[in-house]
DNA sequence: ATAATTCCTGACTAAATTAGTCGGGAATTA
DNA sequence: TAATTCCCGACTAATTTAGTCAGGAATTAT
């Protein structure tokens, strides 16, 4: 498992849309301007975060992107897998033949991170953090600031 | 925090180093050889390692790198951050000053994910491994492989 | 219809990181 | 004295990350 910026951006982008789930799809436009990451590259992640069925793509105006399952079924692991690729940090990709066909020395232990450190980040659900009211506290007033989904009644509510 | 390849090679040199321990120091050469790393980039990791604190190198012949203390005080969680530098995912570096000042949208869950990250790897020490009967078997395998250790009759018991 | 919005695609460039190379020097042992 | 090994710095190559650009396709609003 990777674990770089690359997969924050992907997480940090997937949380704005599951914090604005029930106003409605999100345009990377926004969250470009408001996460402060290159709208191209959300682009280059969001078409491997669709790939991997993680979330829709709604077009014209009033689209953007939506979580394509409930938030509490998507996990950490789950982004970071659809951009990063790879799930464990074996030489071998898990198949033990890392040395002349043997386990190598350290086969064992890098099975062994990898699978608890999945464990842990697939524990990690979105609605974990749509759910806080500390964090409720700072996506309306990041929203406020940036002027954000004006037009839509359930953003006030 | 980073968790790539170079983090990988890392902790596998430490791990040769630490399954050698009783043998004595383990030289560069040896673990470029049977672990498959670069000779000179195994140098520049160990230039941080050693900075780090983790090993102390003894020259001349016979000579080579020891851990610079006991097994069970080396966790995964030190030797990535000696030669990976950054500890926490954070944007802001923990300052919470990811947004304007304010704590961003995702400050919360990349702090939570970096403390559970941490606690994890630092608490999987380097002797766990060495205590255990499978891996010193592969030890031995590979050690005959390679013909290490031949000169030395702790290598053999 | 038309225009505006937004996703969607592919090719390209730039920066950063990772990995490896090279040449040499310093300390230690035999 | 010679061999071994750590140690150091500069350099190059490959890969990954990040960002740019130019356009096209679907949808909505006017």
């Amino acid at each position: 498992m990777r674990l770089s910026t690359k997969g924050r951006y992907a997480v940090t982008a997937m949380m704005d849309i599951a914090l604005h789930e029930r106003v409605g799809p999100v345009t990377l436009a926004d969250i470009s301007q408001c996460q402060g990451i290159s709208l191209s590259y959300l682009e280059q992640l969001f078409a491997k975060l669709r790939k991997g069925g993680l979330v829709e793509g709604v077009r014209g105006p009033g689209g953007g992107y939506r979580l394509a399952r409930p938030a509490d079924q998507i996990s950490v692991a789950d982004i970071i897998q659809s951009v990063d690729e790879k799930l464990d940090m074996t030489k071998c990709g898990g198949k033990g033949n890392c040395s002349q066909g043997e386990k190598c020395l350290t086969h064992q232990l890098w099975f062994e991170l990898s699978c608890n450190l999945y464990r842990f980040l697939s524990g990690i659900k979105l609605d974990q953090y749509v759910n806080r009211p500390d964090i409720s506290e700072l996506v309306k007033k990041q929203d406020i600031q940036y002027g954000r989904f004006l037009n839509r009644p359930q953003a006030i509510a």
